[in-house]
DNA sequence: CGAGGTACCTGACAGC
DNA sequence: TGCTGTCAGGTACCTC
């Protein structure tokens, strides 16, 4: 799915799209996209209600509503949400349509089925599958790097499984983790508690640059993902290790190895990450 | 709590 | 052409 750069271009794109539209009326084609409400509760929440702000909190898209209510999307590995003129023909896998007041659609399309949508009261996180849990924004300005360390001083086992847990850190995924540890110089294969205070130090750094590096290319396009307009993230042409498997180490030219680890396919480079 | 497997779905691609 | 197996940006849930 979206990580976090992917989920931070779509909220850009949206809030400027989208942001005081007035859902009009909301198609739903595949119910068991709804994970709360009940279908029918979800539709009746939504309808008539003016969007008035688009935010992200990890991977999850959060549209609060004039009123107390906000609706939650996470994406999984291929939804999307696009906005399109409202004579455009629905896609294949267009699964929930909200109709707004100006003409056009905001379109979640979603060819897997694994997405979710969410009707919460704002002051109430908890239905919304993990959003409650979430550990830190690793680019919110409060996140330091003492509060990083001593987070992770607390933690047990591989440190390429803890980085995608989102109690832990909100917002990695299996591209971003891949890239930070290359970054930082770190063998995915590592203890977190092994990691010495400069190895901390220079994976923080990892991840936030990585991170921001991805925003700035508007994510990463290799298969699904999309912005709100449909337009493909150009950070796949700027991958150091995921997807590189075989190719010669930018850094020693070692060749990319991968494996299965923490159950994902895991890209790294054996001489420069130990 | 951690590790590892499965399940949820569809599509792309490799190999035969 | 078409079948089969594998893999995929994620997460929830289960067992050991």
């Amino acid at each position: 799915m979206p990580e976090l750069p992917e989920v931070e271009t779509i909220v850009k794109g949206l809030k400027a799209l989208i942001s005081g539209s007035k859902i009009v009326k909301v198609k739903v084609k595949e119910p068991r996209l709804i994970a709360f409400p009940g279908a029918a509760d979800f539709i009746d929440g939504l309808t008539d209600r003016e969007i008035l702000m688009v935010r992200r909190r990890g991977k999850y898209i959060l549209f609060d509503l004039v009123g107390d209510k906000t609706m939650v999307v996470h994406l999984r590995m291929t939804g999307r949400l696009l906005v399109k003129p409202r004579a455009a023909v629905y896609d294949k896998h267009t699964y929930i349509i909200f109709e707004l007041d100006n003409s056009d659609d905001l379109r979640f399309n979603n060819s897997r089925k694994f997405g979710r949508l969410y009707l919460i009261d704002r002051c109430n996180e908890q239905p919304a599958g993990g959003l409650a849990s979430l550990g830190p924004e690793p680019l919110a300005e409060d996140f330091s790097e003492d509060i990083f360390s001593e987070r992770l001083s607390s933690r047990k086992g591989n440190i390429k499984a803890l980085l995608l847990n989102q109690n832990f850190i909100a917002g990695l995924g299996n591209i971003y983790t891949d890239e930070a540890l290359f970054r930082a110089g770190i063998s995915p294969f590592r203890d977190a508690a092994s990691l010495s205070q400069p190895e901390i130090s220079k994976l923080y750094q990892g991840i936030r640059l990585v991170l921001q590096e991805g925003i700035k290319a508007g994510g990463t396009s290799f298969s699904d993902y999309r912005n709100a307009l449909g337009e493909k993230g150009l950070f796949q042409n700027q991958l150091s290790v995921y997807q590189q498997t075989g190719h010669a180490c930018l850094n020693c030219g070692q060749e990319i190895r991968k494996v299965k680890l923490a159950g994902r396919g895991t890209h790294y480079c054996p001489s420069c990450q130990q």
